[in-house]
DNA sequence: GACAAACGCGAGTGGTCGCTCGCATTCTGG
DNA sequence: CCAGAATGCGAGCGACCACTCGCGTTTGTC
């Protein structure tokens, strides 16, 4: 019942112990992964170009990853990890007597520093060539985000249908990914021009939606 | 000096008189391609897939087209063209008087029509796969698209600076092809719900802008 | 009908890529 | 200090893909 004290997992057949020099490399290639797909996206990478990035010998890299796929999934898990924390924070605490104006801006702020500083969230997201695997977290991130919007959403819009309410958390996280392609795509004044327009076109959107609850006087 | 009196090239090295079998075999061709690069995108399309596809040997595809990218590109050439009667009554007559409503309405109708006639071309321009030559003509379009939204813009945004005005243009563009992504996903009522949402997300941005020139009253 | 050119084929070629294998090196527990 | 495991290497394997080549068939022209 009780294992030996160290870390384990008795479900997988092969726990694989890693030495602390293993997980270094981990972080190491997932680092290098990062850059590569970032520059060329997933299917043009190559596990030769992402060893040759990490400085590493392609076989090291497949002692720690099953296959090309799973180093996607893993980035794409840690990323999700780190999202989770800034976006619980983003999107759960929705005060009462909020403008509408002031939740858009804080929220479009953090996820938009969340995405500038990793951009190969974009990237992996973003892409259509991906595999199964990928495309599959990809859909479930995005249900839990929209279901966020909903929740967010219906106390806003109390007369509207659930459809309606759907539909509308769609549109936003449209809009918003729409203005990311067009943030990461400019760099300093003009970013930040950018950014600005997001949260406009996102508030000037939902104002009649709330009605007179929590729109601009 | 004087040709022998068909239609001749004089300035391709290769004039390549083409019989009208030929002209069919290169509709059936892109035709192929383009179903194919609809459901696997342009990088993970073969042209073996694309000959498989028109019912013909890869041999013969490759009698017509250099290559692979050529059969995009110039796939990519005849939608423009088609595009570009579509969009110039789309986007050319902005009658003075025109209502804003109306005319985004209009505008988005006739963008959602092409789009939805001919998906091959939201797979093309959306692919962050493509290799140079895709990536130019797209670019190219990209930038003629944005040149006429600015020409619209600027008539109804007398007093913005320039800077203002294309950054303007990118955001509608931008809004325009995430709701175009909304609506491929969607059918029947449900596409027509999101073809209204991104009109009114465009009004609703846009209006304030114009100010009380063509705006609601 | 005869000649040439366009058309059509499909096995084959060179190259790339994901991934493996055998072996050397470094670490860890006893 | 010494088994044994984890780590590291890089040449190489099999598969796939864009593309070619030689040869047979159809079509247009005189």
């Amino acid at each position: 019942m009780s294992d030996t004290s160290e870390k384990e997992r008795p479900e997988k057949g092969q726990p694989r112990r890693r030495q602390a020099r293993g997980e270094r490399r981990i972080a190491q290639l997932l680092a290098a992964a990062a850059q590569v797909f970032c520059t060329t996206g997933y299917t043009a990478a190559s596990t030769n170009a992402i060893a040759r990035e990490a400085g590493v010998s392609p076989g090291t890299l497949y002692q720690f990853f099953p296959n090309k796929e799973a180093i996607a999934i893993e980035l794409g898990e840690r990323l999700v990890h780190e999202m989770r924390e800034a976006y619980g924070e983003a999107l759960a605490p929705v005060a009462p007597a909020t403008p509408l104006e002031e939740a858009v801006g804080a929220a479009v702020d953090r996820f938009m520093a969340f995405n500038t500083e990793h951009p190969v969230f974009f990237a992996l997201m973003h892409g259509p060539d991906m595999p199964g695997g990928i495309t599959e977290a990809h859909d479930q991130l995005h249900a839990t985000l929209v279901g966020r919007i909903e929740g967010l959403l219906a106390s806003l819009m109390p007369g509207a249908s659930p459809a309606d309410v759907t539909r509308t958390a769609h549109v936003c996280l449209g809009i918003y990914k729409a203005g990311l392609e067009l943030v990461l795509a400019h760099e300093g004044a003009e970013r930040a021009a950018y950014v600005q327009e997001v949260k406009d076109v996102l508030v000037r959107y939902l104002g009649p939606l709330v009605g007179d609850r929590l729109g601009r006087t």
